[in-house]
DNA sequence: GAAAACGCCGCAATCGATTGCGTTTTCGCT
DNA sequence: AGCGAAAACGCAATCGATTGCGGCGTTTTC
C-alpha cells in the first residue's frame, strides 16, 4: 500500500540514520551507483522497503529540474476527440512514470496564452497542444520553446511555427469521402467546411476540391460553406441551402455533429437520406452510430493521435536536439447508411 | 509573455543581487510581509517585473509541502460524464491557481490502487475520485487519508469510508422517471439496472421500486435486470426480454447508452417507441438528442457535480479538520419523444 | 618497500523559496 | 545629544535528493 503511518514522510536521512551511514550513500545505493558496495546496496534497499520509503519527486525535481510531468492544452476537454486523445496520452504516460496535467481554454486565445504560461510555471517537461479556433499569434508557444520546453502539436496544428506536429490525414480522408460520394452517383456536391482558419479544415477542403476535379466535375464554390462545429451550425446552414435553388445531393461535413445537423434539416424537408442526398461526416464520434441512418464518416482516432504525439514528445524531452517532425496519422472511411452503395 | 531570454530562470537571489539586498527581503517584499518598508516593496516588485521573475512553484512547494495540485481519479476519461466533470473541475481549479492531474484505470481495481499511489507520490494537495466498477477494498483511499490528503468522492461513491461525497440524486431521478412512465400509462415496467455493485445503480433501483409501489403496482422482479453500461448490453438484454412472454411497455435504463441499445432491439422487432413501449435513460448524454425518437432522460450534469466536488475538496484542503459531508446534486427529468405525454 | 591505484564512503554545496531569530537602522522623545 | 523602542533587514537553517570532490584504508605495481 502507500505506507502505514500517518507521520511525516520517510527520507533518505531517516534510512541513513537507522543504518549509521550517510544520506549520500543511501541516495547512491538506491540508484545503483558503482561506488557503492554490493552489500551496502542490499542493506539500504532492504531498509528502504521496510521503512516504506518513497522518494520525494518534488525535492528530486527541484534538484534535477525535471518534473516528470507533461502538460496538455486543448480547446475543450468534454469533446469526444480530445477526451479520447487525453485518454490515449494518459495511458502511455502513466506506464512511463509521467504525470499528466490538463488545461483547456474553451476556444479562447487569451486563455490559451495563460495555459501556456501555467505550463511554464509548472515546469512541465513538455507540452502537447491543440490550438484554439481563435489562435492568431503563436508567441506563447515560441516562448515555451525558447525556455527549452519541447512542444508537439496535435490535431489542430498551427502552420507558422517550427515544431513537431501530429495530425490525421484530413486531406486523404476528404478525398476518400468525396470520391465515395461521386462514385455512388452524387452530381451536386456540397462541403460544409467548418471554421476556415483551422488548417485541418483547409486540408479537408483541399481534399474535397481536388477529388471533385479529379472526376472532371465542376466545383460549385457557392456550396463550399464556412460553418461552426456544432449540430446547430449544420442545421441552420442546411436549412438555408435547401431554401435556395441549388439542390446538393451529396454533402461532406466538417465533422459528425455538423453532418447530423444537416441531416436533421434535410429530414424536416422530407428529403430522404441517402436516396435523395448522401451525407458524410468526419470523426466517427459516438453520435455517428446513433443517428438514423447511421452516418458514413471519416474515422479519426483521437486515442491514436494522442499516443503518437506523446511518443514524439517523449523523444524530444529525452533528446532536445531532435529536429521537428511531422507525423500524419492514417484515416479511413467508415461506410454506413447515410450514403448509397 | 513568458519572459524573453532562454537563459536560466530568474530567482529571488538575482533580484536581491541587482538591488544589493538579501533574498529574504525579496521574498518577504514580494508577499507583502509587514516587516518590509513600503519603498523597498515597490522597488523589489518593480525589479521582479522588469526581470521577468516567476516564482518556482516546485521550490516553494518543497518548502511549504504543498503542490497546488489536485488529482482526479476516474474509471475512464473518454466518457461524456467524466470528461464533463473534469471540464468543470479544471474550470474552477484553473482560476484558483490549482493544477489538475488526471489518471484513469479503465475500471481496473489494481490500476486504481496504482492511481492512488501515484497521487500520493505526486504530493497532490487533494484527490477527487470516482471508483471503478471492480473496487472492493478501499485501503488505498484510506491510506491516502491517513497521509493527510483529503479525498472527495463524486458520482461513483463507495459506501464504507468516511469521506465527503458528491453525487447526483439518483433516487429522486429514478422516482421522477418511473412516475412519469406510470402516469403516461405504462403498466408493465422494466428496469435495466446496470452494474449491481455500484451504489448509484442501487439508488436508481430503489427509486424505481419505490415509485412503482407508490402507485400500488406490483414490482416484477424478473424485469429488474442487471446489465452492463454500453449500447450493446442494452441491445442484447432487450432482445432476450422481447423473446419471452413478458412484454414490458415501459423501460427505465441504467443510462442513455443502455437505453439506446434497448430502443434498437425494440425497433428491430417493429415495436414502436413510444406508442408500444416508453424508454427513459439516465445522463442526458449527447447521444440522447440524436437517437430517434429523442430520448427522455434524467439529466445529470457532470460539470456541476465536478464543480461542487472541487469546492468541497478545496474547503478540506484549507481546513483539514472539516468533517466529511455529503452533497446531493439535484436531477431533473428531460422530456423528449421516447415517452408519451 | 614506497608510490600509485582503487574501492568505498562522507562532507558540504546545490536546486529556490521560506522564516525564526537576531542584528542593524531609524526615529521619537526627553 | 542620547536613550530606547519599533521598524527594517540579513543570517542561516530548512524542505529532500543529488553529486563533485576529497578522505581513508587496502591492494596493486615496478
Amino acid at each position: 500500500m502507500l505506507g502505514s503511518s500517518n507521520s511525516k514522510h520517510v527520507t533518505i536521512f531517516d534510512i541513513a540514520d537507522k543504518l549509521g551511514i550517510s544520506a549520500s550513500t543511501v541516495s547512491r545505493a538506491l540508484k545503483d551507483h558503482p561506488d557503492i558496495k554490493e552489500s551496502t546496496k542490499v542493506e539500504v534497499k532492504k531498509m528502504a522497503r521496510s521503512m516504506n520509503y518513497e522518494p520525494n519527486v518534488i525535492a528530486s525535481g527541484l534538484r534535477m529540474s525535471v518534473s516528470n510531468t507533461i502538460g496538455i492544452i486543448v480547446p475543450k476537454i468534454a469533446n469526444f476527440f480530445y477526451s479520447s486523445a487525453i485518454e490515449g496520452i494518459e495511458e502511455l504516460a502513466y506506464d512511463l512514470g509521467y504525470r499528466v496535467v490538463i488545461s483547456q481554454n474553451q476556444e479562447s486565445f487569451e486563455r490559451e496564452v495563460e495555459n501556456a504560461k501555467a505550463m511554464f510555471l509548472g515546469r512541465v517537461d513538455g507540452v502537447l497542444a491543440s490550438i484554439s479556433k481563435q489562435t492568431e499569434s503563436l508567441n506563447h508557444f515560441v516562448d515555451l520553446q525558447s525556455k527549452n520546453i519541447p512542444i508537439v502539436f496535435f490535431n489542430r496544428i498551427p502552420k507558422d511555427i517550427e515544431a513537431s506536429k501530429v495530425f490525421s490525414d484530413d486531406y486523404k480522408g476528404a478525398i476518400l469521402a468525396t470520391s465515395h460520394l461521386v462514385r455512388t452517383g452524387c452530381k451536386q456536391l456540397c462541403h460544409l467546411q467548418g471554421p476556415k482558419q483551422l488548417s485541418l479544415a483547409q486540408n479537408r477542403r483541399n481534399g474535397f476540391v481536388n477529388a471533385v476535379e479529379n472526376y472532371q466535375m465542376k466545383v460549385d464554390h457557392d456550396l463550399i460553406i464556412e460553418t461552426g462545429q456544432e449540430i446547430d451550425d449544420g442545421y441552420r446552414i442546411m436549412k438555408k441551402i435547401l431554401n435556395t435553388s441549388k439542390k446538393p445531393d451529396g454533402i461532406l461535413a466538417f465533422n459528425d455533429r455538423v453532418a447530423i445537423g444537416a441531416m436533421k434539416a434535410a429530414k424536416e424537408k422530407n428529403i430522404k437520406i441517402p436516396e435523395d442526398i448522401s451525407v458524410i461526416g468526419f470523426s466517427n464520434a459516438p453520435e455517428a452510430q446513433i443517428i438514423e441512418p447511421a452516418l458514413t464518416t471519416v474515422e479519426q482516432s483521437g486515442k491514436e493521435v494522442g499516443k503518437r504525439a506523446f511518443k514524439m514528445l517523449l523523444d524530444r524531452i529525452k533528446d532536445k536536439s531532435l529536429p521537428p517532425e511531422n507525423l500524419i496519422v492514417d484515416t479511413k472511411l467508415i461506410l454506413r447508411n447515410s450514403t448509397r452503395n
